[in-house]
RNA sequence: GGGCGAGUGGCGGAACGGCAGACGCGCCGGCUUUAGGAGCCGGUGUCGCAAGACGUGCGAGUUCGAAUCUCGCCUCGCCCACCA
């Protein structure tokens, strides 16, 4: 028989082809077999699908298909996060409307996604800018809104300057502070924003233990959530009529060591505080602060500069007079937005005192410790006592945490909180793509959620897109003009929009039934379907859309509309692949790759196996397609292996002829006993070489270890190979193995498995057959190399069988003539024996 | 400054505390070919003719035994960054 030259071009498309006219990944919704909803993060429509995406589709989609092959009822969908500011930029450089960009983006991405062969059930597929779906973010945001849980305040915002817009904190990045999607340095504005109330949820949001989540996203989640232990207390101030001033510390063991009081500048008693005669200075510095971005505040940060305000307050403890300052050090969105300052014991306001030369008073020293006499700073440590701090002195500071939080408690000056660096998560751009905010504001009745039968609130298409610093509705008319809910009388409509993080903190529900049209969602389906069994994404959204969208699964959940407590069950991040200058892929850098050159040198199941080959594919790595030719010859050697048949006995030129039973069916009456036994052995050997990979590829498989996976499928299709050679080919141990590693290899390779299924004569699809079980009987091999050490050195290895009795093996060591050789006649003191890994025989003293 | 993670051949990477370097790339040699390429066969951690010795960023420790565990240091990456 002769084979065809292995060209995946041949036979790829065509096999896509069928699957799509079959519906052949679609989940249906009635199928009485157990669900699995395994989900990837939709991707923003950019234009072009570039080699990150498909790496990021490819392993979840291995899971699925193999999932699938074990009879779960997959559900395995995609759609695009399709809102947001590059429609609307590209309306700006290039007069393509953001509604027609987006469209053909879209297109073309899912023609490239279709060359992928990945099992997408694009019979679900969700568009967020799609009006029959932005009319239910809008409804959400109604939900919210009526919960409590959506409002609007004037707040100190960061702002982008060159996206001109408004940013979630979350979307504010590294040191500089800069725009996540530009890089620009973000500056800070007072504006009237939206806010949904993430911070209701802060103390449940640190709750991972119904997940299943990697340990640095749980991490950077906890981080971000940011909560500390410690105390309110109140400070009586010298003014008349003025309440007193509530600080929050982690240390109120420290209070006796207050000798300054700092608040922010922006604290609403600085004004009633402040002494007529610092009132110029004082103005001027919160003015200044007030002016600062977010690097220059950083940058005035060494000088730890602040202003005497002129006013006092009272220490609750010491009952002293101490003086207030404010500085911008101290921040007004956290806490109380004030600080008591103990210089002794906190390196900020250490660094304060030594500037304005404030008094430093140590409190606290190391148990069996001196205070410092040099006026240094005295770091904290683990076991440390109260000095100078009245009826407290002597106490283990652990324990004067809660004991003069008690007392200042019983004083009602104080209690016991909690506080939390989350903010609430700001959600209105001021920009055109995105979901209206259904808002409209009446003269007489204020801010009013629109009804829902007036949903959806469309975007108008005849718009200015040039960036204004208000949204580009502002100046659309017709849009402005709507009537109040409340008196109908004329109303101005909302012209902000939603943040694209609203759409994506619930598309998975959507997933569910895309089609529906009178609700969000068929709740039957989203019972049915829900919660997420296995997301995939990249780790950057570990504290953007991954913790919006469990705040929004908890807030609805309250809402009576959910009855699950956490959207994604298990979570795994992929990797990122980095250009081959080991930078970010993208276009300015021009280190973009584009899947589609590869695809049509070497087809598809070439590019996804090399890409789950490069490493663990939760690692990514900078792109090398060097070794990209390895892959395509083993899919190659697969293509051969799996065709043969005994009468293809391969003769090797240059060799001896091998050792051959050609042309005769094996086993039978022409063959010597001895080729008889050599074929039965290699069948045996073939076999264990099949089962141990089948056991081994669905445990990497399942644990997403795809590179390891494919090297195991590489062992058995050399295996194949060699068993081929020695005239295995006609065995039934041979269409064992061809068939199981057919079967392996499906998952990663959806078309060559396929089409040499298919050649097989074996029925169509491939993708519909059991997942091999293995023979644990058949994982062991029947001999086993058993190292044998002297001293811990490799000296000797025994072939035993694997149920050799310890004390036989034992003997075969010592009796090892290289064994004997190394001892010289020293007596082991000792022989360590770990069953089915080594032998170490000890002779040295320890 | 704080937190987390990672350092293994020329390269990507394998190794429940138990044979370091699986699998692949590259390279070397061979077969085939008019030639090149492709394909196939063999070799390939370092030093050494060999026996052997040495080898997982550096330095200690635990252990019969450490790439793996512990401590300290160095380098790189990511996240956070005045959070009281």
């Amino acid at each position: 028989m002769t084979t065809e030259r292995f060209d995946p071009r041949t036979y790829e498309a065509g096999w896509r082809e069928r699957w799509a006219a079959d519906d052949l990944y679609r989940a249906d919704d009635d199928d009485p077999r157990d669900k699995h909803y395994l989900l990837t993060m939709y991707p923003y429509p950019s234009g072009d699908l570039h080699i990150g995406h498909w790496y990021a589709a490819t392993g979840p989609d291995i899971v699925a298909r193999m999932r699938r092959m074990q009879g779960l009822n997959v559900m395995f969908p995609m759609g695009f996060d399709s809102f947001g500011l590059p429609a609307e930029n590209a309306a700006i450089d290039r007069g393509v409307h953001p509604v027609e960009w987006t469209e053909q983006n879209i297109e073309r991405m899912r023609t490239q996604f279709r060359s992928m062969g990945c099992m997408f059930d694009w019979s679900r597929e969700v568009v967020t800018s799609d009006p029959a779906y932005y009319r239910w973010t809008q409804w959400l945001f109604l939900q919210f809104f009526k919960a409590g849980l959506a409002y609007r305040a004037m707040a100190p915002v960061d702002w982008c300057p060159k996206d001109q817009v408004v940013l979630a904190r979350e979307q504010v990045e590294g040191a500089d502070r800069h725009c996540w999607r530009c890089g620009t340095p973000v500056i800070k504005r007072d504006l009237e924003q939206w806010f949904l109330r993430t911070t209701r949820y802060a103390d449940e949001l640190l709750d991972f233990s119904k997940i299943d989540w990697p340990e640095p996203i749980r991490l950077m989640q906890t981080n971000w959530v940011g909560r500390s232990e410690g105390a309110e207390i109140d400070f009586a101030v010298e003014a008349d009529g003025v309440a007193p001033i509530r600080v929050f510390t982690t240390r109120p063991d420290t209070i006796f060591g207050a000798t300054f009081m700092v608040l922010a500048p922006e604290h609403s008693a600085v004004a009633l505080l402040t002494a007529e005669e610092r009132r110029a200075e004082v103005e001027a510095y919160v003015a200044a602060a007030r002016r600062e971005t977010e690097i220059e505040r950083m940058g005035m940060e060494r000088d730890r500069s602040g202003v005497f305000i002129g006013g006092h307050a009272i220490n609750p403890m010491t009952e002293e007079r101490i003086p207030i300052w404010i500085a911008d050090y101290v921040l007004p969105g956290y806490g109380t937005g004030a600080v008591m300052g103990v210089p002794a014991h906190d390196d900020r306001d250490y660094a304060f005192a030594k500037r304005y030369e404030l008094p430093v008073r140590y409190v606290i020293t190391p148990r069996g410790g001196e205070v410092p006499t040099d006026g240094a700073f005295l770091p904290h440590t683990q076991d440390e006592v109260l000095v100078d701090s009245g009826a407290f002195t002597g106490m283990a500071a652990a324990d004067a945490i809660a004991a003069i939080t008690d007392e200042l408690a019983q004083r009602g000056q104080g209690a016991a909180a909690i506080s939390y660096r989350l903010r609430d998560w700001l959600i209105s751009r001021q920009r055109y793509w995105g979901p209206p905010i259904p808002i409209v504001y009446c003269p007489e009745h204020g801010a009013q959620a629109l009804p829902e039968d007036q949903l959806p609130v469309l975007l108008p298409l005849d718009v200015d897109f040039a960036p204004t610093g208000v949204s580009p509705l502002e100046s659309h008319a017709a849009f402005l003009a709507a009537s109040c809910p409340v008196c109908a009388g004329p109303a101005r409509r909302e012209t902000d929009t939603l943040d694209t993080f609203v759409d994506s903190s619930w598309y998975f529900l959507r997933y569910t039934s895309p089609h529906e049209e009178a609700q969000a969602w068929d709740p039957v389906a989203v019972m049915r379907w829900l919660p997420v069994d296995l997301y995939t994404g990249g780790a950057e959204h570990a504290v953007l859309h991954l913790m919006y969208a469990r705040f929004f699964v908890k807030a609805l959940r309250d809402m009576h509309l959910l009855d699950f407590d956490e959207p994604f069950t298990a979570l795994r991040n992929q990797g990122q692949i980095l250009g081959a200058d080991h930078h970010r892929m993208s276009k300015s850098r021009g280190n973009v790759v584009n899947p589609d050159d590869l695809t049509s040198r070497f087809g598809s199941d070439t590019v996804r196996c090399f890409l789950m080959f490069i490493g663990p594919w939760d690692q990514g790595g900078p792109w090398n397609p060097s070794s990209i030719e390895g892959v395509h010859r083993f899919l190659g050697r697969v293509w051969s292996v799996a065709q043969a048949t005994d009468g293809s006995i391969r003769q090797i030129p240059g060799m001896p002829p091998a050792q051959s039973l050609a042309g005769e069916p094996p086993g039978s009456g022409g063959a010597s006993p001895d080729e008889v036994e050599s074929v039965e052995e290699g069948s045996r050997a073939l076999r264990r070489a099949t089962h141990r990979a089948i056991k081994e590829v669905g445990e990497d498989y399942a644990e997403f270890h795809f590179n390891t996976a494919l090297s195991k499928m590489m062992e058995l299709t050399n295996a194949l190979g060699s068993a081929r050679d020695d005239g295995l080919a006609g065995t039934d141990a041979y269409a064992e193995a061809v068939e199981a590693l057919l079967l392996l290899l499906a998952p990663m390779a959806p078309h060559i498995s396929e089409e040499l299924w298919s050649r097989r004569g074996k029925p169509y699809s491939i993708h519909q057959q059991s997942w091999p079980a293995f023979d644990p009987a058949l994982v062991t091999a029947e001999v086993i190399e058993l190292p044998v050490q002297v001293d811990g050195k490799l000296r000797d290895r025994l072939a035993v069988a694997p149920d050799t009795a310890a004390d036989e093996i034992e003997r075969l060591a010592l009796a090892s003539e290289r064994v004997q050789a190394y001892l010289q006649g020293r007596t082991p003191r000792k022989v360590v024996h770990v069953p089915g890994r080594l032998v170490n025989i000890v002779t040295s003293a320890s």
